[in-house]
DNA sequence: TCGCGACATGTTCAAAAAAACATATCGAGG
DNA sequence: CCTCGATATGTTTTTTTGAACATGTCGCGA
């Protein structure tokens, strides 16, 4: 797996809009498409239909004055898309506050820690 | 309407195990029972079936060394439900982690703002 | 001992979300 | 002009989730 697979920590949904948001989910999905280059080939990689990423990248592309993904069918490449500038951007500032998250509710969370049943016994 | 309600900004789920989380949700319901004294109250009041508030609470105290609320049938107050120390606890510790969350990362958020759509615009 | 209000659960039905399946399109290159 | 892989969408089926409804329990106080 690449990314997004936290079992314990902190998820940060940013909410723009009421209904439209970028996560956890979103934010793996511009990182596969600026890696792998293909809508497609990232959707795989995590284990999700291309229809299903697509859909995703749709909306984020809806959400924001400038498309985030722009794509390109047949061609030499037989079809591909890239991150646009704006695309990275979004991309980079939301790994920027997951981790300014995670700094700063770590002592917090360490609080919590203490309190939480084991996972081992279940009933 | 009392609480969690924000039409934008950042949205804390803290995932404690796979599948078990704390988030808005499970935190206003905290926050409820602590004003109203009931589950049923404090799901009315966010317009929650008591089931469905019931489910949640429960899920809670399991997730927990100790439970997070207590119950009492009947009696003299017929029913009702209150926080326990730990309830308060973990509430307490969720909302500073909200504040923290929004200050950490109220500048990115600022620069995400400026790339955003219009909501007026629609087709 | 009966009623009240809240807890505790089971069941059933509807709506929403996700998965699965099916095409259609594009365009360089063989 | 046909192939190829990826984009772009529509349709259908399945799964999940939530709402709705139905019961049963509890224990004090009238």
């Amino acid at each position: 797996m690449k990314a997004g697979n936290k079992t314990s920590g902190a998820r940060l949904r940013i909410v723009l809009e009421p209904d439209i948001a970028i996560g956890p989910g979103k934010a793996d999905i511009l990182e596969g498409i600026r890696e792998t280059g293909s809508i497609a080939a990232a959707g795989r990689r995590m284990g999700m239909s291309y229809k299903r990423a697509w859909l995703l990248v749709e909306g984020m592309n809806a959400c924001f004055k400038s498309p985030l993904v722009e794509t390109r069918r047949g061609g030499q490449a037989r079809g591909g898309a890239v991150l646009t500038p704006d695309g990275e951007k979004v991309l980079a500032c939301y790994r920027r506050m997951e981790v300014l998250t995670a700094q700063a509710i770590d002592g917090e969370l360490a609080g919590l820690r203490v309190m939480m049943a084991d996972i081992s016994e279940r009933t």
